[in-house]
This record gives structure tokens, sequence and C-alpha cells, in this order.
DNA sequence: TTGAAAGCGCTAACAA
DNA sequence: TTGTTAGCGCTTTCAA
């Protein structure tokens, strides 16, 4: 920048304020800087600037894994609203480990951001809420449920696990199993819950043995499913309990070469080029990630405005989307047989 | 850190020191330093840092689209070296726009990073072109051909399509759709390149309405693919020759009812969930994106150790996999009539 | 081994 | 409107 003064003839005090756009620059200062500027090839220093103005304008977001179609046009919608706000996007995938989530929050408070948009990998981890609670940005917590002074937007996968259930129990099923992950977080409790409403305003009993917990990627619904599958008693429908399982709950039934819906009728844990194409076309529960994506930019961003405002809390629901992959159950509960629907 | 090092009773150079793990400091100088970290919540300013250290330790990725699974792989295999080497990884999509790449490269000139892994959205534009040399820091291109002193990393798309139309036409198939990118950028030149080599090594002529280059994404393969099977003279097999067209070319294949692989033969432009789980199951051209991420950031890490040995220039080829959705042509090439394979 | 102090590139307060 | 200068938070040289 020196040179830059130095080649207009200024000071360093104009080439600044030329640099960040300041009004009272005399118009031939200007040109003058700006010629310098353009031969130099001379850009700021960004690391520079935020030292001495203090503050970055970098928001950080945490996502299990940016890889997860819906989760990526989650955060392109935030971006979206956040680069119009004149922030930049720190984007990171945890992998859902604590040691990578821990290492990310540290990363982020030695950028300074001034935002964070997380989803955490357990509820209860004390390390995880103290190191949560030590920052000193605001913290936007999307679908968890934490104690903190944080703004919350969540799904309601209780109401979609419930529409997908009370939809399969009006096709005559009793055996479903719900694969989705562990109970330290929200989106698998809610999911359980959901299910167990379900059941009860049925006046039916749960099976606890068809409610798996084990975790939400697709290798786990690769297991869950593959070893329901061969249970003598097995399930006559599964609900994939995550955004990403359904790969790993097709490729199970196809290695037993089971037929949707005729043998095994299947709900999706979110929508997917996958779930459109399959043959046949799967039923799943989905819900606008572009739309929540915006929706927590603008509220972490007016939570930066207004730092001392009570904390928000908003959950959207999903819709059940019933394309091909289920049929009714003909026979009652412990059949045999199956019949297609339609 | 005044407070650190005032806290432990220490000069703030100690107090640096500690922070840095240097050698020569006292332990009990250190331990005073480390208790007075812990109770203050001291995290250094990174943005300082990098302005007195003059480097910034960080590596920028430019790619079209991060949510495209293999891409995903492809650089999460390069973090995952970076990291190991002391570098953070600052991931971009440029969506292929020029303006979006452009403000890429100035916002990483702005951070100062100190290599870049990038593609283009055009190896002619003269504008992308000087951003580039402009820039005082290595930069590895990815799958694109390029004038300037950069590393080149390939894939060898000519091959893997060669592999295919051969293959194809082995089946018997003479009228194969290439659906792919414009020829401004080299995988979609390599790919007609291959084509082409492929109908010239069996001394077959090329229909030049097949070679279509449109686009990439699946949007485009959607409409492509439309067209092309609205036609009296329709083809009897489509190559995606991109790496996530094959959910839009599916999807103009189920909307005409077309069965696959009986009326219609389809390679998959990369592999895919969806291309496993489909019923049949696509054959696609495959390559390893994770083995390539790793090199990439191998070769980057070497030029910035050493920065003036010659650009180097590597190519991986493709590899078909078999699956189920290619059948072979029975009747001669303006046939009415195909029958299964197998 | 330690502390004092200079200075990285920049912005902003101040005086002119 | 402009130039001068202090200083953001940190590292590193230098002298002790």
């Amino acid at each position: 920048m020196r040179d830059v003064a130095k080649q207009a003839n200024v000071s360093i005090g104009t080439a600044s304020r030329v640099i960040n756009g300041a009004p009272n620059v005399e118009a031939a200062y200007r040109t003058r800087v700006l010629a310098a500027i353009k031969t130099l090839g001379f850009v700021p220093n960004r690391a520079a600037q935020e030292v001495r103005k203090g503050r970055s304008r970098e928001i950080g977001i945490i996502v299990r894994d940016i890889t997860t179609p819906v989760l990526a046009s989650f955060v392109r919608a935030a971006q979206d609203l956040f680069e119009e706000a004149g922030y930049g996007l720190l984007i990171c995938s945890s992998d859902n480990r604590k040691d990578r989530e821990l290492e990310l929050l540290r990363r982020f408070r030695q950028r300074r951001i001034e935002g964070l948009i997380t989803t955490t990998s357990s509820e209860v981890d004390t390390d995880l809420a103290q190191a949560r609670n030590d920052l000193d940005f605001p913290v936007l917590m999307f679908d968890r449920e934490v104690d903190g002074a944080h703004d919350i937007v969540q799904v309601d996968h209780a109401s979609g696990v419930n529409q997908a259930v009370t939809y399969l129990l009006s096709l005559g099923h009793r055996r479903i199993l719900l694969s989705t992950g562990p109970l330290n977080i929200y989106p698998a409790r809610a999911r359980v819950e959901g299910y167990k409403r379900a059941f009860a305003a049925q006046r039916l009993d749960v099976d606890p043995a068809l409610v798996r917990t084990a975790g939400f990627d697709a290798a786990t619904g690769f297991r869950e499913t593959a070893v329901a599958l061969e249970r003598a008693n097995r399930p006559s429908a599964i609900i994939a309990g995550g955004i990403d399982m359904l790969p790993g709950v097709l490729k199970a039934i196809r290695a037993t070469h089971l037929h949707v819906p005729r043998d095994i009728s299947v709900i999706g844990g979110a929508d997917s080029d996958l779930a459109l194409l399959a043959e046949p076309a799967i039923s799943v529960l989905r819900w606008n990630f572009t739309e929540i994506g915006a929706t927590c930019a603008r509220m972490l961003l007016e939570r930066i405005e207004a730092a001392d405002t009570e904390p928000r809390r908003l959950a959207f629901a999903p819709e059940l989307v019933v394309r091909d992959s289920c049929a009714a159950v003909v026979i009652a509960p412990a059949q045999k047989r199956e019949s297609r629907q339609k």
C-alpha cells in the first residue's frame, strides 16, 4: 500500500480512503490512486484489514457433511444471504466427530468469526457445550436441542415420522422398522417420538426391536436393514430415519432380492434424485432446505445486529411425498403374503 | 495476549513463545503462561498472526460445485493431506460462472493463500487467464487445458469415452448420443475426441447431430436426452458426458416411457449411488477421485516447496464399469427392434 | 532464557 | 480534503 501511495504521489492515508471508498477524496487523487493500484496489481491484505478493523465479517457454518445434497442446498441458501449482507462464509464438515467439532470451534475463534450456524455431534457432551458457551459470537443451533442462549431452528421430525408411520399403518403395516441415529441428538429422538405417537394414536404397541438408533449414515442404514431383513419375523416396511440413509437401505434390500413394494415398503428420510429415479420411485419425507437455510441466515444476521434480544426458536414441518414404494398389507400382522398396492 | 502476559507475570514476548511452542522457555514460565491462557480463555488472533508472520498457511480450492459427490471426495482427500502439512483449505464453488470465478480469485489474493487448486469455466477467456497469471502463488489446474506455468492434473476423458463407445459399437450400436459440455473446456473436447476416435477405429462415420455440447449439468442432460429421444431417428444409446448428468438423462428416459436397456442403452459419466441402485444398474465411467485429490494436494505442496521446477502434468485413466444398462442391438443400424442383453 | 521494542499492512483519529 | 501518526494483535530481533 505504501508503494501505491508513493506511485500515486499521495499519502498512505489517502490511498486507504480510496480503497475503502471513503467519500471525501478529490476526484483527481482518486483516479491517481486507482491507476496506481491497477499498475501495481495491488490487492489489500485481508488479514491486516481484519486486525485493524477489529472484525472479520466472516460467518462460520458447521454441518455434518457438506456432501449431502440437501445440506448443500441449505448452505447455499444461507451463503447467498450472508454474501449479500457483506459477510463471507466459512463452511466446514464435522463428520459428526467430537474432536473435529471442537477443533473447528477453536479455529473459528481464532478467525474471530461473527456468528456461527452449527449442528453438534452430541447434545449432551459437556466439552462441546462448554466450548460453545465459551464462544463470544452468537450461535444458531440447527436441528438440535441444547441448553444455552442460542437461537434454534429445527425440522419437526416427530411430525414427519408420525405422518409416515400413520400412512404405513393405514396400509396395514404393523412391523415398521425405523432406522435412525443415536438418541443423544434431537433428530433421532424426535423421529422415535413421532413413531411412538403414531402407534399410540391407533392404540397399537411398539416393538422396541424395530426402533433402531445405531446411526444416520448410509453404511448404518445398510447394516440395520440387512440385519432386520434376515430375521424370521422381518419388518414389512422400513423408514430411513436420516437424511442420507436411503442408498444404504436400498442396497441392503437389493442384496436380499426382495421386491419394493411387494415384499417391503420403504419411506426415505429426505428427497433425492435416487428416491425420484429408483424403480419404483421412493416415497419420502421432504422439507424445504433452501427456505430453512435462508431463515437461519436471516435469524443469525438479526442476532448479530441485536445481541441481547430473547433467543428464538423455529420449527419446519416435513411433508410426506407419496410415490410408489409402499404397498398395502392384505394379510394380518404376522403375515406371510402381501399384495401390491393399486 | 497482553492480559495473558500480565496474568502470568511474564513479558508478552514470552507469552508468544509459549503459544508458538518455542523450546527456549523455562518450564515454570511455560506452566504459568498456559494457566493464564486457560483461565482467560485466550485464543490467538489468526489474522494478526498472519499479518505478522507474513504468510497465511492457507490453500484455496475452486470446484464447479462442491455438492457433486465425486468432487466432494476429491476435495476431502486433498484436505486431509493439506491439514497434515499444516495448511487450512478454503473451499469454494464457482458455479461455472466467470464472474464468480474472478471474484473468488480476488478473494484468494486478499487472503494471501499460498496455493490454489482450480478448474476454470473457460480455458480461452482472457480475463480469467490474466487473473490467473496475476496470482503470486502457485496454481494447479485440475482437468483443464490452459497455457501458463501451471501444474496440470487431468482425467483422460478421451480414453474413457473411447472405451464406452467401443463397447457400445461392439454391441451393435451405431446411433450413440454423447451429451457433454461446451468445447471451450478440456473435459468436453476430450470426450468428443474419444468418441470420434472410437468411430474412426471402426471406419464408421460420426453423425454430428449426435454429439451435443450444450452443458454439463443435470438439467442440460435432461433437455438433450428428451429432445434426442423425441426425434424419429432416435439414438439407441446415450453417454452422459459429465460428472452429474446421469439424473437428468434418466429422468428424460423415464418421461418417454422407454425401457433401459431394451429401448435405450445408457452409460453414466461418473459413478454414484444412483447408477448403482437404478433398475437396471447403470454402467459408468469411473475414476478414483480420492487418489486424484491426494495427488493434486501432493503436487501442489511440492510446488510450494520448490517454486521453480518445471511444471508437471499428469493424467488418470477412467475405467468402464459394465453393469446392466447396455443391451446388444440385433438388427442393423437403422433398426426398429432391439433385443435384451444376456 | 528473558524483556523491550520494532514492525507486519492496514485504518482511523487527529491536526493541518 | 489531506497527511501524519498511533496502534490493531501478534512475532521476532536484539540486547541484556
